[in-house]
DNA sequence: CCGCAATTGTAAGACATCTGATTATCCGCG
DNA sequence: CGCGGATAATCAGATGTCTTACAATTGCGG
């Protein structure tokens, strides 16, 4: 009899790699981020600059590496987004006065208009998202990819860290 | 009685950005693709790469543009990944003989092995993402990821076309 | 109190990604 | 046959993202 020991065998075909988890989470990353981007158009407001800034009014003032790990990026990233919204006047960013390595950053009016108004624009983009998925699979999807992401926080280079209380 | 309309209303806390699907979404790629570059680290290989290998490897040669509609990927970052490739003598590059606008691509023998190298260690990623999750929940969560981005394809800018057949 | 390890921010370099503009071609219709 | 619309590739420019390296600072243990 053949010495049939398929082990690790994979199909050679389309499928099997659009099977796959990587690729669908890098499929379903463009599109959330398509939409995203589509509903705030008028503010051009990307994920990472909502992300910034709702945590920023969350905590209140705070210093980069602070939002970087509520957030889950890197210093130097957040650096970047940061200093992008800066510089549209969305945040105020000040060296601190207690630690000179830090930076103090806090949402300015303008900051915290925008965000106010596009809010309901993110809610618009999770209901447009999830509207493919019936209610009880959009629950499921979204058990699982909290359980997906909180168990392999270890796995990403930048972890999320829920505030070091 | 008090008009209870909470219409839009969202809670200010950290959990709830943490449970917008945009976020989880985001999170989860950065977790894969820490995952697939740590596991390919030896051939320096990214998943957008690998993909671009497999695709023509499961195609044959091609040109660009059919290649990043299998992938999902538009043409100016294709152009980056198979430029790359063909730098480190994975794939070549050479203008078709029937339409001079396009390029044909196709593997070399170093491309097809480091493919081949590589296609278990792509495996091996896979298993580690999904060790998080049991049987059952695997097989939901690649259900509704695969719902999700069918559904949705046409909300990303860049869709993924299965083949002009 | 002092030096060294840890922390913060930033700079430089790299890839992934998208958009929009440009160039070269191809192809079908008149 | 020739022109105009479609298609392929590339370029320029932008953001997101990570890594490594570095400078300034802080703070702790001896």
């Amino acid at each position: 009899m053949r010495k049939s020991k398929p082990s690790v065998r994979q199909p050679d075909n389309a499928a099997y790699l659009h099977d796959r988890p990587g690729f669908l989470i890098r499929r379903a990353h463009q599109i959330a981020t398509s939409v995203f981007i589509e509903m705030c158009r008028d503010d051009e407001l990307t994920p990472s600059q909502y992300g910034v800034l709702y945590m920023l009014r969350h905590e209140g003032p705070s210093d980069q590496s602070a939002i970087a790990r509520l957030v889950g990026l890197d210093r130097s990233t957040t650096g970047l987004v940061v200093g992008g919204l800066a510089k549209r006047g969305l945040l105020r960013k000040q060296p601190s006065s207690t630690d000179r390595r830090r930076s103090a950053l806090s949402l300015t009016q303008r900051g915290h208009a925008l965000l106010t108004r596009c809010a309901p624009l993110a809610e618009e983009a999770k209901v447009a998202l999830l509207a493919a998925l019936n209610a009880t699979e959009r629950k499921e999807f979204l058990r699982l990819l909290k359980k997906f992401t909180s168990a392999n926080n270890h796995l990403s280079r930048t972890r999320v860290v829920p505030r070091t209380r």
